[in-house]
DNA sequence: CTGAAAGCGCTTACAG
DNA sequence: CTGAAAGCGCTTACAG
């Protein structure tokens, strides 16, 4: 029913072989039967067989992607970055999700044994990085993509967590804000206490608040620091939604932002320009990641070497009217 | 070097018949062997290479979707549930995007000849419906989800855009507005023109305005009422985008919302919560339109008679402050 | 420049 | 209950 080189090679009156050096575009093969092939694959319209090519080869042609909840929505830029990568390549990609605990990890795993993809793209492995450790360690090509600042042994791709919530700082001092406040998100994350650094080298003097990366931390901090009396010109949160909630509670409580106060956000989601006033906040380079992430296991798989350092891209402050 | 079915079979003694039956529980094997096989199975951690029983039996278990654009976020949540889905059944999911036009048309089409993946999920087909339906002619079993209205001669997973306008005009006129004006997204969309009727049948008086689903649109669209001295007490766009504009272009107005002017959007994405004053809505349900989808597919792979008509998933207002 | 044959790692009648 | 053999659709030494 399908077409298989064996229909193309009887009709064209070769063997398989020359078929596949055709298909292949060895340099062996004579002009004229080359053409003729050629003609004949595509008046049968014959695509090889992604599966049997594989077997063949040893190899998939198609990389594995694993990624936290799809519905944050700067891992979709991620997604998309990726995708884009990888299809100009011509390899496919298989996606998975952590989402529902160990069974998820179980099953994934066993993609892995199974040789479904040749190489592993992983975002922000909260509990699995210890498996992927494993898998990397066993010879699965492995790329990281934003590690959350835990640079452990294997390629990453990264931002600068540091430089911009530096860039932040820089921004606020320049405005003439000398009262921040910071809400911070969960303190175990390296990618937090690396915003945090980064902002008090330039900023030293600040209130800081802890916060969850959630909206509801943001405005939970907020009123605290109303009610307790604490004087800030500035709010400096860990990322968006933070700060969406911050807003929230400083126009609740009858704070003009920015008049009364400034406020920057950390990621740049697609929300950050519907809030009111739209948000200032540190980009993450969430499409860039993605794009150079891909690129740097495809050019492993074909032979480069792998790089040693995690490879650094930076933050960009974006300025809208929340902190002009 | 990778553990192979031939392994497992010469450690236990027996012929790789019988390790495939034990793998693939099929009656016939002795208890005792098939517990010493599945011993040394484990022991050697052999996994089946996903890729020769594929090969072997002529199916990939792995489905293929092909979306437009990633970072329309409701495509996110969509993805969301196929993959959630998916997983749960032990398939893969193997993504694409026509991003890049014709090229990424020409790939992906190679994909299916390939025999990549056993069934296809396609969102919102623009300009590819033509190239989709002549798959399914050659047998490929399709899932459509949401045709945007087109309602094409395959199995789809589709929204009531009928009924989730009318459930805002319903909305509207119990809380005594009179005056609505309609933005609409681009008028060749069927779910547009469905949407539009939808709410004339509950509101037969109103004005419309041509939007295109683009939040500037919304703006303009209010702007141009306000000059022209239309009078209106309520906003229904036709997506939340769209209705953020025309929350920012009423503001700039001095009109308060909801006091002046009430305002319903169409989508409920994540942003609707985070625009001042929060976004009434009419939610499409997107995760659920995944899963429904992936099931449908999953479902007719194993055998089950495809569905004739398209499988309608409701809508849901959901009220927040700009309607309230 | 070309082909016969073995092999990739499985499954599946078929025979016993 | 079990195994030898053919087959899935390719690639790749090897020989000519």
């Amino acid at each position: 029913m399908r077409v298989t080189m064996a229909d193309v090679a009887r009709e064209a009156g070769v063997s398989k072989t020359t078929v596949s050096r055709v298909i292949n575009t060895r340099s062996e093969v004579d002009r004229a039967t080359a053409a003729r092939v050629r003609a004949i694959i595509g008046r049968l319209g014959y695509v090889p067989s992604s599966g049997a090519v594989g077997l063949a080869r040893g190899t998939s042609r198609t990389l594995g992607m694993l990624v936290p909840s799809l519905t944050w929505s700067w891992i979709a830029e991620v997604l998309q970055g990726v995708v884009d990568t990888v299809e100009a390549r011509g390899y496919g990609l298989l996606l998975y999700t952590c989402n529902r605990g160990a069974e998820s990890a179980r099953r994934f795993t066993e993609q892995v044994s199974a040789r479904a993809f040749d190489g592993l793209l992983v975002v922000e492995p909260e509990n699995t990085l210890d498996t992927i450790g494993a898998l990397h360690r066993e010879g699965l090509p492995v790329v990281l993509i934003d590690d959350r600042g835990r640079h452990p042994a294997f390629p990453s791709v990264v931002t600068t967590n540091h430089e911009g919530a530096a860039s932040a700082a820089r921004h606020l001092r320049a405005a003439g804000r000398t009262r921040p406040l910071v809400i911070t998100g969960p303190g175990h994350f390296p990618c937090v206490q690396d915003r945090l650094r980064g902002f008090t080298e330039v900023l030293p003097e600040h209130h800081v608040a802890p916060g969850d990366f959630g909206e509801e931390s943001g405005s939970r901090a907020v009123r605290r620091a109303l009610a307790a009396g604490t004087v800030f010109d500035a709010v400096f949160a860990h990322n968006d939604l933070t700060a969406a909630g911050a807003l929230r509670a400083l126009r609740a409580a009858g704070r003009s932002v920015p008049e009364d106060v400034a406020v920057i956000g950390f990621d740049d989601l697609p929300m950050a320009r519907h809030t009111e006033p739209p948000l200032t906040t540190v980009r993450q380079p969430a499409g860039l990641l993605g794009e150079t992430a891909a690129r740097m296991l495809l050019d492993h798989l074909a032979g480069a070497p792998a790089p040693d350092g995690p490879v650094v891209l930076p933050t960009e402050l974006v300025v809208r009217r929340s902190a002009p």
